[in-house]
DNA sequence: CACTCATGTTGACATCGACAACATTGCGGT
DNA sequence: ACCGCAATGTTGTCGATGTCAACATGAGTG
């Protein structure tokens, strides 16, 4: 068998930080996420993570690029879903973006993190973070062509229910509302999204 | 002339920390909130704060609480305007936080920062930040007794219309939204979510 | 006037981010 | 097959930070 004596290259340590680096966030919270740690946890020497990540930073906005890859592609699958169904996949996609961030905490705090506030300085990350937010303009898009919501400047539209629901996962993971249950809340909020932007047969 | 010479004891420390924070996170973020440095700013030794702050992130709670009070205050001073001018009292909220937040970006950033995700440890925090949802639940029973919104769970309302507002504002403050004018994002979310908690007149 | 305790200071330690100098090895050109 | 280079890891180190313990000061109270 293979001498398990380490090698001294590692192979692919850059992937491993990165995992090393979510079960860390998971386990002990954003705080924990430092680049001594990561690199015990991979069984590398303390400056090993240099060779991949520039600096603190940067891992940090690598882990958030990983997380904003999970979330589009679990946004992607439950439009599909949708799709399938015939449902509403605007309303498929704000729920599966609510529950996307109750089941992944964590993901969610680093991909907003307060430190990666200048995105100028990650376009790796403001790429993907800007591919999501097409994902929604089209499909507000196609629900506007559908009849569905009311006319009117799509990226204005966009934005307003990805506020919503951003909004809604964001209070939720801050514990802002401790005696509620979160499912109920997503539910009322995405009622209350459905409502603004439906078309209005009515007077008003 | 008192001596120049520094009293020996300060005074009001407690208070000047908490400004020279504040200080800090607006001229180089929040990273920039250290203990040290707010000690040295104040012209403190390092470890001063500990007799007002048990660690780092009771000062971090401390300036968000700060954060939340002002808050509050311009939230009712624009309630107050509102109904001076009978004007409806919930988009003026709505206004008035996405403004606020726009006015004060890093002590929004603060207010809602990752580290502070455990309200439980930071009681007072949690009870200005409660406090705050209170006004905005009572002017949506308010509008509802107007007439102006529609039946149901205020509580699940007003977590709607919360949810909206501060996602408009975290996603502006986030930059997520580069080629934009803010105020005109504002402006839109806001409109959507008035259709969206107005009372319909029309059949669906 | 003396005592006491809150408030502030000094000094120390472990940890962290960051860098420089050095070690190892995979790989490509000859 | 050999050489050499560049990518990848390691060791050592520095300054800064959070935190604690021991000590100093003085404001207010009896």
């Amino acid at each position: 068998m293979r001498a398990r004596k380490q090698p001294y290259h590692h192979g692919d340590l850059r992937r491993s930080l990165l995992e090393a680096a979510l079960q860390l966030i998971d386990e002990q919270g954003v705080a924990a996420l430092t680049l001594r740690a990561v690199a015990r946890r991979v069984g590398v020497s303390h400056a090993a993570p240099y060779r991949h990540f520039n600096d603190r930073e940067s891992l940090v906005a690598a882990v958030a690029e990983e997380g904003f890859r999970g979330m589009l592609a679990a946004l992607q699958a439950a439009a599909e879903r949708a799709a399938r169904n015939k449902a509403d996949g605007l309303t498929a996609l704000g729920v599966a973006y609510v529950e996307y961030a109750l089941a992944h905490p964590s993901a969610l705090r680093v991909m907003f993190a307060t430190e990666l506030a200048d995105r100028a300085r990650y376009p790796a990350l403001a790429a993907v973070s800007s591919v999501t937010h097409d994902v929604l303009v089209q499909r507000v898009s196609e629900a506007q062509a559908a009849g569905r919501v009311v006319a009117g400047d799509p990226q204005e539209l966009a934005f307003a229910a990805w506020s919503m629901v951003h909004g809604c996962a964001m209070l939720l993971l801050d514990g802002q509302m401790p005696d509620a249950v979160p499912r109920d809340l997503a539910k009322a909020v995405t009622r209350c999204l459905e409502l603004g932007l439906a078309v209005r047969k009515g007077a008003k």
